[in-house]
DNA sequence: GTAGATGCAAAGTATTTGCGACAAG
DNA sequence: CTTGTCGCAAATACTTTGCATCTAC
């Protein structure tokens, strides 16, 4: 259930290049959420030939096959993190960027609830909170 | 409560031109949620000489103004529909496209919760559903 | 009359793609 | 070997902007 991502390529027939398996390292390494710019500085430290087109490339390829997830939150350019098992949301801290991953079950359930209420199921989903900290009193 | 863009503007102290005026009453007519491309041919039909750049800048100020709202939707070009006063979310059928407006006070209530539990004030949020509709059996 | 809005075309971003060279299986 | 991938640069898609002209107030 942990796989790398290099064991999810293997097992979903997706070639293993030296270019990919530096870009999963990367992103398997990352706990923020980089977009493309940030994901390319990141591997260019480790290969500098590698060209940004196959960052692109590889990303999109990643998505598609169940890897990666792609997050477009406001305004900004799309980030990616790695897909695992548990799901969750996200809450933006709207002064900093800094993002917090958090689950609620309950909020799950409702939206299934409101999906089946106007007769469709639900397969995907996007819950953003955008919030600034509370001063501490 | 129900004011129109155009008496928004004025409260507001927004120049009202002949273009604001179009795009204005173009939006107001529009119950689905047009992208740019989309409202720029719509706003053509009526005024011919209006260039997408106005209509790029209008929206814009239109959102900062709190007059209308931007969705930027899974893969998709940025949507605009009127601000109202009620708060909605949006259930979208993936296989065509259709969007569904819908208030769920008890999700509402929940996100503020989770917020507060991280320490923050709620400032925005987005919530997307992503659906295919169930077969009548 | 004047500050701000418009149209146009050019410039900016973010992302994708054609193509010849190259590498994984 | 053969198919798919890579790097590069050019192309595309969406959006913004500089500037001279025009318009709402």
């Amino acid at each position: 259930m942990s796989d790398t991502i290099e064991q999810k390529c293997l097992s979903k027939g997706v070639k293993l290049t030296e270019q990919r398996r530096i870009i999963a390292k990367v992103m398997s390494e990352s706990s923020d959420h980089p977009n493309v710019d940030e994901l390319y500085n990141r591997v260019s430290k480790i290969d500098s030939k590698i060209s940004i087109a196959t960052v692109y490339r590889t990303v999109k390829l990643f998505e598609e096959t169940g890897i990666l997830t792609k997050h477009e939150f406001k305004g900004g350019k799309a980030r990616y993190e790695e897909l695992h098992e548990g799901h969750h949301d996200h809450l933006i801290d709207v002064k900093t960027g800094e993002i917090i991953e958090f689950v609620d079950e309950e909020i799950e359930r409702l939206q299934k609830k409101v999906a089946e209420k106007y007769g469709y199921n639900l397969v995907d989903h996007k819950l953003e909170l955008y919030g600034v900290k509370k001063k501490p009193q």
